[in-house]
RNA sequence: GACCCGUUCGUCUAACGGUUAGGACACCUGGUUUUCAUCCAGGCAAUAGGGGUUCGAUUCCCCUACGGGUCGCCA
C-alpha cells in the first residue's frame, strides 16, 4: 500500500473566507476523504500585523458551514501541531539551523536571514500545468520594478527570515509541508511561479517534494480578477443570502473540475466518491451566478422536509414567521417548489402568517383595469362566504362556478383571487395556499381589495 | 518588461488524431398544470487567428492575438 495521503488548507487569516479559497480548501478536503487520507488546517499567521482574530473564526465557521471538518489543526490538535504558524518559531528555529549549518543560509548585512539560491536549472512537475524547469538565481538576479517599469539589479537569494526573527512565507510553508508530511499540495495557479523556489528549498533540506497541483483561478463573470469586494467573493453572502452549502460546494466544485459524464449535481457524498485529481482542467473560470442559483433550487428541492425547516429556520424567524405553526410543514412544502434560496422562502409564505398584507402596486395595475374586477371579487366572496368546508375542492368549485356565472374562464379569476389573498401577482400554488390562509382571512381580504379599487 | 500558465456555444464543461463537436445554466418557442412555479419537448449558440505535422486535426508543434499569474523582509 502507498503512502496515506495528507493534504492542507493553509489560509492566512486576513480577511473573510473567499470563495476561491474555499474552493481550494474543498479540492484538498475532497482529495483527502476520496482518498481515506488525512486533511490538515494549518493557518498562515507570521504576518503578525495584518491577523486577525475575527477573520481566523471567519475562516473556521465557514469551512464548517460548507461541511468541511479538518482531521488535524486547530480546534482538534494532532500530532504534527502546533497548528497555527505564530506557534511554529522553535519548529522553524531548527530547520533554519539545519540550513545553516550546510551553508544553504546567511545572515545579510540588513540583518535578515536568505537562503542561498542554487545556481543550477531547478525542474518542477505540477500535475495540472506540467513540468518546467528554471535557474532562480539567473532570473533573481533582476526584478521589475513597478514604478519604474524597468527591470532593476536584485539579490536572488531569498529572504527567510527578517531581521525582527519573524519568518517569511515561503520557507514556512515549505518547512510545515515537510514537518506535517503533506503529500498533496493542493493550491490556487498564482502560486505556480513560486513553487521552484520552494522545490530548491525542498531540496536543500533533504526531503522529497510533495507533488504539486496548481488548479486554474476563478475569475469574476466579466473575466477580471475576482477581489475581496466583488459580488459572491465572501462566503458569508451565500450564507447570507440563503444558498445551501452543498449547492455551493456542488457549484465550486465544477469550476475547474469536471466528473467527464453528464452528471453535475452532487451531494457532498457523492462529490467525495467521484472526485480525481485527474478531472481538474487548466483553464481560469468564471462565476455563473445564475447557475449557482439553479444549482440551489435543485438541491433545495432535494432537501426532506426536516432538513428543509432546519435550514429554513434562521430565514423564518428574522420575518417573524413562527415556528411552531401547526401550518408551517405545509406552508414550507409549497413554497420549496419555487424557492431558489432560502431568503426567498418568508415571503412566499407571509401571507399565511401575517395579519396585514400589503398589496403590490405591480400586482394591483394588471387587475385595476379590468372592467369586471368588482364584481369577480364580489362574486368570489360570496360564494366562498358559503362554503362550511374550506378545503381545496370546495375553493375550486366555488372559483369555477363564479367563473360560469360571470361567463369568464377560470383563469381569470385566478389572479385577482390571488392578489387579493396575497397582495402579490405570483407564488405558491394557489387552492392550497388559500387552504391554510382560511377562509375568514380570504373573505376579509377581498372586502378589502374591493374597497381598494 | 521578463518568465510561466491558459484559450471549445454568452457561462460552466465533454470529446485523451477519425463525432452531424455532446451535456448543463442562461435565453427563445411550444406543451402540461384552467393560477404561479416545477415539469416535458424543441430552438439559438463554440473549437481565437495564421502556419505546419498527418490520409485525417478541437486534439500534436510553431508564431501572433487575447486572458490570467509571478517577479516583496504579503501570504
Amino acid at each position: 500500500m502507498s503512502t496515506t495521503v495528507r493534504t492542507r488548507f493553509a489560509p492566512s487569516p486576513t480577511g473573510h473566507l473567499h470563495i476561491g479559497s474555499a474552493r481550494t480548501a474543498l479540492f484538498n478536503w475532497l482529495l483527502a476523504r476520496h482518498t481515506g487520507g488525512t486533511f490538515v488546517l494549518r493557518v498562515e499567521d507570521t504576518d503578525a500585523a495584518r491577523n486577525t482574530e475575527a477573520s481566523r473564526d471567519a475562516i473556521f465557521s465557514g469551512l464548517k458551514w460548507l461541511g468541511m471538518d479538518w482531521d488535524e489543526g486547530p480546534q482538534v490538535g494532532g500530532d504534527y501541531g502546533p497548528y497555527f504558524q505564530s506557534e511554529r518559531n522553535e519548529i522553524y528555529d531548527r530547520y533554519l539551523a539545519q540550513l545553516e549549518a550546510s551553508d544553504r543560509a546567511y545572515k545579510d548585512e540588513s540583518g535578515a536571514t536568505r537562503f542561498r539560491m542554487p545556481d543550477q536549472p531547478i525542474t518542477i512537475d505540477d500535475l495540472i500545468c506540467g513540468s518546467q524547469t528554471i535557474n532562480l538565481k539567473e532570473q533573481g538576479a533582476t526584478r521589475w520594478d513597478a514604478k519604474l517599469k524597468k527591470d532593476v539589479a536584485a539579490n536572488p537569494d531569498l529572504v527567510i527570515r527578517r531581521a525582527d526573527g519573524s519568518y517569511i512565507f515561503h520557507f514556512v510553508n515549505v518547512v510545515d509541508d515537510i514537518d506535517m508530511k503533506i503529500t498533496h499540495v493542493i493550491r490556487g495557479e498564482d502560486h505556480l511561479s513560486n513553487t521552484p523556489k520552494h522545490a530548491a528549498l525542498f531540496e536543500a533540506l533533504g526531503a522529497p517534494l510533495p507533488i504539486f497541483v496548481h488548479i486554474p483561478l476563478n475569475l469574476n463573470a466579466d473575466g477580471s480578477k475576482m477581489s475581496k469586494r466583488d459580488q459572491g467573493a465572501s462566503i458569508t453572502d451565500y450564507i447570507e443570502q440563503g444558498f445551501l452549502p452543498s449547492a455551493v460546494c456542488n457549484y465550486i466544485a465544477l469550476l475547474g473540475w469536471s466528473p467527464k459524464d453528464d452528471e453535475e449535481i452532487f451531494s457532498l457524498e457523492k462529490l467525495i466518491k467521484r472526485f480525481e485529481l485527474s478531472g481538474i482542467n487548466r483553464s481560469n473560470s468564471r462565476f455563473d451566478f445564475k447557475k449557482c442559483l439553479w444549482l440551489n433550487g435543485e438541491h433545495l428541492r432535494r432537501l426532506d422536509a426536516d432538513e428543509l425547516l432546519q435550514k429554513s429556520t434562521p430565514f423564518l424567524t428574522e420575518k417573524n414567521i413562527p415556528l411552531d405553526d401547526p401550518r408551517l410543514p405545509a406552508a414550507l412544502q409549497l413554497i420549496r417548489e419555487r424557492a431558489e434560496t432560502l431568503d426567498q422562502i418568508p415571503a412566499g409564505i407571509a401571507p399565511i402568517f401575517s395579519a396585514d398584507i400589503e398589496i403590490e402596486e405591480k400586482a394591483l395595475a394588471k387587475i385595476s383595469g379590468r372592467k369586471n374586477i368588482t364584481d369577480v371579487l364580489q362574486g368570489l366572496h360570496h360564494s366562498f362566504a358559503d362554503q362550511s368546508d374550506w378545503s381545496e375542492e370546495n375553493i375550486k368549485a366555488s372559483i369555477v362556478a363564479t367563473a360560469e356565472k360571470l361567463e369568464l374562464k377560470m383563469g381569470a379569476l385566478m389572479l385577482p383571487c390571488r392578489i387579493a389573498a396575497t397582495g402579490k401577482a405570483g407564488g405558491p400554488d394557489l387552492l392550497p395556499l388559500l387552504v391554510l390562509i382560511g377562509k375568514n382571512i380570504v373573505l376579509d381580504r377581498i372586502t378589502q381589495l374591493i374597497a381598494k379599487l
